[in-house]
DNA sequence: CCGGAATAGATTGCGCGCAATCTATTTCTC
DNA sequence: GAGAAATAGATTGCGCGCAATCTATTCCGG
């Protein structure tokens, strides 16, 4: 029944709640963004990140497997499954590369072409639901990207002590900011 | 910039680029955050999702499952197996409330709260992964928690022109410009 | 050429997320 | 107080995400 409040020996230092946390208004805000694209794309049988890997083929088809995993950061243990289904679904075939036998290229099939105006609604009806003024928009896209970029190329292990490499890891003025969590 | 747009008669509306969109920039942080979160916790035997559930736990024990997953805005098809696999971790303990059978009251084990202390500084290296200053930290962690409660608030499907309840496949309305998605 | 290293995908296994459904308790209404 | 409705979790099924491993092809040094 003791609740540790302040003061008591054995307290912990506060740990973060997790509605404080960057990380987690990340993490629901992701999961927010799919659910609000769900009942845009069930009805069509996609799930969002098979949107986004057809938002890149219908941008520039033909892609490897690797060509599509880079940009979205997905491995073939994602992608393969994915893919496998969207070729199942008809939208696209896979054929192993003539020249490189190691590459798998996806290409749209006429199903998969015909798919991109029946969802060309799908962006505003986000738009719509996202609210932002298209110069904030731009600005909170550039904020999260640069974000997601920060945590690719430093993770948390290097970032816990050790520089990482030649990095820009300035003097601390404070151990104890915030909740970024 | 240039607007390649209209005028050719195949030529399709732009669709976004995900690296231009709002919603992809979101959910790449969110796995570039739980990626950076693995390495620290992943010793421990925990996954971030199961970190944010102890952090609450910690907080205030005793809670009941749906105490649980309102704030993480989670249910019990994802709560139920993972608290399963806290409790045969030895962290929590899982039992019925006394005064309402359907409630389930999760409790930390004496492990469950000890591991508190050997996570302490995971905050803080998330914090120098993340290498915000605390005031844009905390004015970017509002902006997020913004655009997440705007999504759940109003789904897709009523931004888009459609009434909100009943009638699936609504009319859609016209176009309009930007990549939030 | 030949054999080892590198590369591209596929496979396996596990843990979310979440819709849909089910069961067991309350709680509400008559 | 009996039956209906509401509520809390559990269960089932499917699609990611990703680490780890495996296979097949290509590249490269000699």
């Amino acid at each position: 029944m003791m609740r540790a409040v302040s003061g008591h020996p054995s307290m912990q230092r506060a740990a973060p709640k997790p509605d404080d946390m960057l990380c987690f208004a990340v993490y629901a805000a992701a999961h927010a963004f799919t659910r609000a694209y769900r009942p845009l794309l069930a009805p069509h049988g996609l799930t969002y990140p098979q949107y986004l890997v057809l938002l890149l083929l219908w941008a520039e088809d033909g892609r490897t497997v690797g060509e599509i995993g880079l940009p979205l950061f997905l491995d073939s243990g994602t992608l393969t499954p994915l893919l496998r289904r969207l070729e199942s679904a008809g939208l696209v075939r896979r054929s192993r590369d003539g020249d490189d036998e190691r590459q798998v290229r996806i290409r749209l099939t006429a199903d998969g072409r015909a798919l991109r105006a029946k969802l060309k609604g799908v962006p505003d009806a986000i738009g719509r639901a996202v609210g932002l003024p298209g110069g904030e928009l731009a600005a909170v896209t550039e904020t999260v990207r640069r974000l997601g970029g920060t945590l690719r190329s430093k993770g948390a292990a290097e970032a816990s002590g050790a520089p990482a490499t030649a990095g820009r890891a300035g003097p601390r003025r404070r151990p104890r900011a915030g909740a970024p969590g």
